[in-house]
DNA sequence: TCATGTACTTACCTTTTGGAAAGTTATGGA
DNA sequence: TCCATAACTTTCCAAAAGGTAAGTACATGA
């Protein structure tokens, strides 16, 4: 956990690195804990995967389910989590548009870091009032 | 899940509520999550609370151990920490001064969900270069 | 007298994040 | 011809988060 981890390009010269799931190259982080702020930090990103959990939801079942967030945030978010490789998206070419989203299987390995945070708040919540 | 919780005074009257734990009273929330983030979101304070799991540091030792973050930060960070009932304060009266910081019994609570974040960027850090 | 160490404050500034509201595209239906 | 729909994009703005750098208090030791 001291250890600082260093991310090196790992192979600069041949490879142009076609994997795009995680950002944050070339960045130096003293804990693991970073790297998973970068990706679900903020007010938005672990709720959004969470619902993409088990199924699919276009953009506007999505909208609904997270309410308060703004579509000019909905769809920086999700960008940004298809970027690295956490939601994936598909479009129907159907007028009006349909796109759909999903966890991807690397996703979905942030199942038991989100199901912590729920199961946290859960209990959590109405401590006071005792 | 989906249905919104919120957070009533519980008993605005009698009791001035003399219990601190968490903040945020009033609001509502769509997902329990959203109030694990308001603990410890942002981009200090699981790493402070992670390492206050264990045993006590001091001011110094913390700022050591957390490469990065300035005296500013971890002093705000740290108050509302305190004041979220996730960790504790304790100053001896020596000089120079002594402070030392350590996780509550509540704040240990967030083991599981520090493990996960920790565990879940340990094993994808470096994902890439296949 | 002066510097040292510790745990802060404070003022000011920059960067990041978030939000409101309007515009865009394409097609089919009234 | 005009409207509705879905999933955006764009512009402009406000707020929150974070950073820099300097200053403070106190007792001790040089």
């Amino acid at each position: 956990m001291s250890e600082p981890m260093t991310k090196q390009p790992a192979n600069q010269a041949a490879a142009p690195a076609e994997d795009k799931r995680l950002k944050a190259q070339d960045k130096t982080y003293s804990s693991p804990m970073e790297l998973t702020l970068e990706v679900v930090g903020g007010k938005w990103k672990s709720l959004l995967v969470y619902h993409l959990m088990e199924a699919p939801l276009r953009f506007s079942e999505l909208r609904r389910q997270v309410p308060g967030i703004t579509e000019k945030m909905l769809t920086q978010q999700l960008r940004e989590l298809e970027r690295d490789g956490i939601v994936s998206r598909t479009v129907f070419p159907e007028v009006p548009p349909r796109v759909e989203y999903v966890a991807t299987e690397h996703g979905r390995t942030l199942k038991p870091v989100l199901e912590a945070m729920c199961h946290w708040g859960r209990h959590h919540w109405q401590q006071r009032t005792p």
